[in-house]
DNA sequence: ACTAATACATAACTTTCTTAGGTAAAAATT
DNA sequence: AATTTTTACCTAAGAAAGTTATGTATTAGT
């Protein structure tokens, strides 16, 4: 049995807002569980969101004002279903940018060959 | 008078141990307020490490067994030299193997242009 | 009938920073 | 000569953002 190759998630503490609000970027909207199975998917298991630090994050986001809800209930089971505010486009863009910025200056700074 | 765009903390969290194992890859040794000033002038002020971080960092990879010390002394006042240990040089190629593949995830995931 | 997956949430704890403080020598400035 | 800045080390309190563990409950699969 193969263990997956899970990042250190001092890695990926710090991205995780980003992971979230890009999700949103093209207008849909994503429940909290959509949302970790998406980021499971796209990265082959590589990063896992655990949703003892989504639930908080979504809240926090809201909290903030980039992100709204929208209650539906799928027969007795509620589902939240987040999208980004007007706020939260703009907030998506720059962290975008500074992330982007960020990890081409570690590029630099540790001669990194990010090739594959 | 322009504030130089620093990084938002959260971001360089998790990249400090390896950004000073990197630097002391090529068998070079290097005291504390050395690294400091090398990544502030390698990332144009755009990354700061701040002393409250580096200082107990470099004491974990210390205790940890990546790094062993040599004081020398400048007059009267000590400078305390840092070196990767055997165990020192592996570490730092799996954490820069991480953190490549890691970036590679990320850039995937969010669609990020790193052609700067 | 039982288990796994779906779907939400919170709480205690850990790690890793920031902020703030402390000491002191050497160099630069006034 | 006196003062400020830079060099050089260090620690401690607190904040931030995760992990791990736990709880509840519905729906689907076996």
């Amino acid at each position: 049995m193969y263990l997956c190759p899970m990042y250190s998630s001092e890695l990926i503490k710090g991205t995780l807002k980003t992971i979230i609000l890009n999700l949103l970027k093209d207008g849909g909207k994503m429940y909290g569980y959509e949302i970790t199975q998406k980021v499971k998917n796209l990265t082959s298991d590589k990063i896992k969101i655990t949703e003892g630090a989504l639930y908080p994050t979504l809240h926090a986001l809201e909290k903030h004002g980039d992100l709204t809800t929208e209650k539906v209930y799928i027969g007795k089971r509620a589902r939240k279903y987040y999208m980004l505010t007007d706020q939260g486009k703009q907030t998506v863009h720059e962290r975008l940018t500074e992330l982007a910025d960020f990890m081409n200056t570690m590029k630099y700074l540790l001669d990194l060959d990010l090739s594959t």
